[in-house]
RNA sequence: GGAGAGAUGGCUGAGUGGCCGAAAGCGGCGGUUUGCUAAACCGUUGUACGGAUGCAAAUCCGUACCGGGGGUUCGAAUCCCCCUCUCUCCGCCA
């Protein structure tokens, strides 16, 4: 949810930025349209209610008064209706509004106009042509896609053995970094949640596509554990003392994937199920964009243990997400497919999921309360590094090095 | 699934039709006292939306808000209906 009092002031650079994204402006103009016309009639009700207030004695009136008061009151009633239809299409269409891209994110029409920020890490030569991770998957036994296909259907994934375990270690490894050496407090939290939890991040109501909902009831399988660990400070005023907050969990994440049909359909880089290590933290306005970089940092040292080589970069305007303002991808490398592919996504929303979410903090000198800033990334996705690592370690009998740091968790040293 | 109890401000908790935006306490903020800290004492302290003034910080005016929605009434935290959630007991169960 952007800022009222800057969408109507502020309207023609509102415009142009959110242009920048693609975003139609007629429903900009609709909301504005509907603001205008809610404001009006709210002010006529509101002078009506105020004339009853001031009319309306301290103890039992004459019937005279009684009267008139009562007539006072019907016409209220039903301008009030009318007033209740207007404040609701203003907020229908308040939520259908995207962030503002920050003013540092590069102007761009595509995810071919995003920058690469840096490198690091230099992708390894091989001596033999690399198989994708899917066939390395299958060979050793790790993730049985038949069986998937057979209990769920396809995009499904059964890991096995040491596939099972390998996804368990790369959890632990994680999480074990970033409660540890980061300073995140570890959740679990359900991964069944409401249509609140969903409209309070931003997915709801424009994305419900994406979305598995359970049949019959208010309940949607979590795409993102970046839902839950938001909402667990909905509704809440923060001491400015404990910014910021810094959350993680671990959870399974649910997409449907509608309108990806032959993207990514071999092996585990698209999935309608799929684990992920989530970082959330609740920020000081102030501080955010310092706390992105941080953040962003937290996710790539767990590139940078497991030694797989990745690049870092910034999304275009026409690229960054709905509620975020402004996002860093991590891309790791794939040497079968000879590119990077996302493992991380990082963001800062700004206000604009803690206005939807009413997330505040007390100011500390005024007592004011404010919004807070949200940001988050994905520290990582799980079964994208599971695949990176059987690429980038394959070898060329067909078995997989286990990385260093894993060999604590795994217990061997190969897969 | 059955029976009962409850939901009030940052927190605890009074309040059964007008004197209630709401007692009291805690916490917060300001002050007095003090070498400093603590204690004590005094004062102050809700949020959202709309409007006006101001460069702004802010100030003033109006409206609404006592879990959510609807109803009764001249007037609702208070009475009625529906929903959600929490707690207790019973049943069932990983």
């Amino acid at each position: 949810m952007l800022d009222p009092k800057i969408i109507r002031d502020q309207s023609d650079w509102v415009r142009q930025q959110l242009t920048h994204r693609h975003y139609p402006v007629q429903y900009l103009d609709a909301y504005l349209n509907a603001d205008v016309v809610w404001r009006d009639r709210l002010q006529d009700v509101d002078a009506l209610k105020n004339e009853r207030n001031r009319l309306t004695p301290k103890s039992k009136p004459t019937p005279e008064q009684q009267a008139s008061l009562k007539q006072l009151s019907d016409t209220i009633k039903s301008k009030q209706d009318e007033l209740s239809v207007l404040e609701e299409s203003v907020k229908k269409a308040a939520l259908l509004l995207p962030n503002i891209p920050h003013e540092s994110v590069p102007i761009g029409e595509s995810e071919d106009d995003n920058i690469e920020i840096k490198r690091v890490g230099d992708p390894r030569i091989f001596s033999f042509e690399p198989a994708p991770h899917e066939a390395i998957a299958v060979s050793r036994q790790l993730i049985d896609f038949d069986s998937a296909a057979k209990i769920a259907g396809s995009r499904f994934s059964v890991y096995k053995g040491s596939g099972a375990k390998l996804e368990r270690a790369l959890i632990n490894l994680m999480l074990d970094i970033h409660t540890q050496d980061h300073g995140y407090t570890e959740f679990i939290p359900p991964v069944v949640i409401n249509s609140a939890s969903l409209q309070g991040t931003g997915q709801l109501p424009k994305f419900e596509g994406d979305l598995f909902k359970l049949e019959g009831t208010d309940y949607w399988l979590s795409p993102t554990a970046e839902v839950q660990l938001t909402n667990l400070a909905r509704d809440t005023i923060i001491d400015e003392d404990n910014l910021p907050i810094r959350m993680t969990a671990q959870t399974a994440c649910f997409r449907k994937e509608a309108g990806s049909y032959g993207k990514d359909i071999s092996g585990i880089i698209r999935q309608h199920q799929f684990n992920k290590i989530e970082l959330v933290q609740l920020c000081h306005p102030d501080q955010s964009m310092a706390q992105l970089h941080e953040l962003l940092g937290h996710a790539e040292r767990v590139l940078q243990v497991l030694k797989l080589p990745y690049r870092v970069i910034q999304l275009c305007t026409g690229d960054i997400g709905f509620s975020s303002g402004i996002t860093f991808d991590i891309e790791v490398w794939f040497p079968s497919q000879n590119t990077y592919r996302e493992i991380s996504s990082c963001s800062n929303f700004f206000d604009f999921q803690a206005r939807r979410s009413m997330i505040r903090y007390r100011d500390k000198l005024s007592s004011k309360v404010n919004y807070l800033h949200t940001i988050n990334g994905s520290g990582l996705a799980v079964g994208r590094t599971l695949a990176a690592i059987l690429e980038n370690y394959q070898r060329d009998d067909g078995s997989v090095d286990v990385p260093e740091a894993l060999i604590p968790y795994m217990k061997s040293e190969l897969l």
